[in-house]
DNA sequence: ATCTATTCATAATG
DNA sequence: TCATTATGAATAGAT
């Protein structure tokens, strides 16, 4: 049991599956699993429902009970509670793609900032090849007096900018932004109620190529 | 976990449920998880879907993607011209998403590459010039923490063999070592504590598998 | 399409 | 309605 591992399933991740293959292959059987849900919902707990699919291929794929037209012809009298619930469900979804922007703004920044980083570390090394820095590099038993108090004011200078750095690396704060990656659902208070039941049926209008 | 555990699911029976309160409580468990389904279709698939569902007490839940008006007014026209309007206005849909799909793995990629080439960069530095002495020669403001550091011990080693050449050299020995002693030693010492800002690290945002 | 290891959904219960 | 938990179901990845 332990060691074989490789198979069965894996968490997956909320956003577009790559790869128009796969795609197809998780909406088949995910577009099953749906349908039959909503069947169930509607056997199970005598509602009425209406849900409308369209697959990558442009393929319609319907269920209704106790019809589509007949569930969709009742929206437009919703009261406004009801139109609350539309949105919701609307702004969720545009949520997750928000979220996607953000993400994809953050991973730029830093992309930006890490090239500047490269392109610093690449003009440093550059520059360091040039003269300067030579008293430093010497060893100081080679020095005279002369070269000795240069690189003595060279230094006051440097060690006044070195400790302002410092402090400002010291003060700087860590800024982490974490995603947050909400997931909930519509919903909207319901009351009890009996309803009657009927035959609802799951089928597949239209065709597309 | 035999036979007798009272807890934990059974199998459902595929009829309705009796009694209305239980309905209504499998109603609000199972209408939460088919609109997640529902979601999680249009995300992982980018497919659009329209799903609507009434309550037993008659209130109207629904979800749409781009929107459950925008769904259910194609049905009507499925099987004319308008067809191919509708294919194409969900290949534009799915092009775009893929696009910013391709777009997001490249960028990725592309900031690691970035990375390593900062990391390679700042190795070659820190190897063919183990005295580092062109960190002296920068503007301090270019560097990260963590050259600051090596910087700092640098010139600490540096300072102990530059006050012992000057007594050597039997010239204003005194003078000279008090503006390299106590003070930059404190204040570099005390700074030491910050943190690294410069790090460009973390992030994931699986959108894939 | 089938199989299997896993994750997910949810019936029963508090 | 909300929380918990054991279990039934759905399904991602591989074949």
């Amino acid at each position: 049991m332990a060691g074989s591992s490789s198979k069965g399933r894996r968490r997956t991740q909320m956003w577009m599956i790559p790869g128009a293959d796969a795609r197809q292959v998780a909406f088949s059987k995910r577009r099953s699993g749906l349908f039959k849900k909503a069947r169930e919902l509607c056997t199970l707990c005598a509602v009425e429902t209406a849900l409308v699919v369209f697959s990558p291929g442009g393929k319609a794929f319907s269920f209704g009970h106790p019809g589509v037209d007949t569930i969709m012809n009742r929206l437009p009298n919703l009261s406004k509670p009801d139109l609350e619930a539309i949105q919701c469900t609307e702004a969720e979804y545009e949520a997750s793609l928000r979220e996607l922007n953000k993400e994809y703004s953050d991973i730029t920044e830093k992309l930006n900032a890490e090239k500047l980083r490269g392109e610093r570390l690449k003009q440093m090394r550059m520059e360091s090849q040039s003269q300067g820095q030579s008293l430093v590099e010497r060893p100081v038993d080679e020095l005279n007096l002369e070269e000795l108090l240069t690189l003595k004011s060279m230094l006051e200078e440097f060690k006044v900018k070195l400790r302002k750095r410092m402090q400002e690396l010291s003060v700087e704060a860590a800024a982490s932004t974490s995603i947050l990656a909400g997931e909930s659902d519509a919903s909207l208070g319901g009351t009890t109620e009996g309803n009657s039941s009927a035959d609802p049926h799951d089928h597949d209008v239209g065709h597309a190529n």
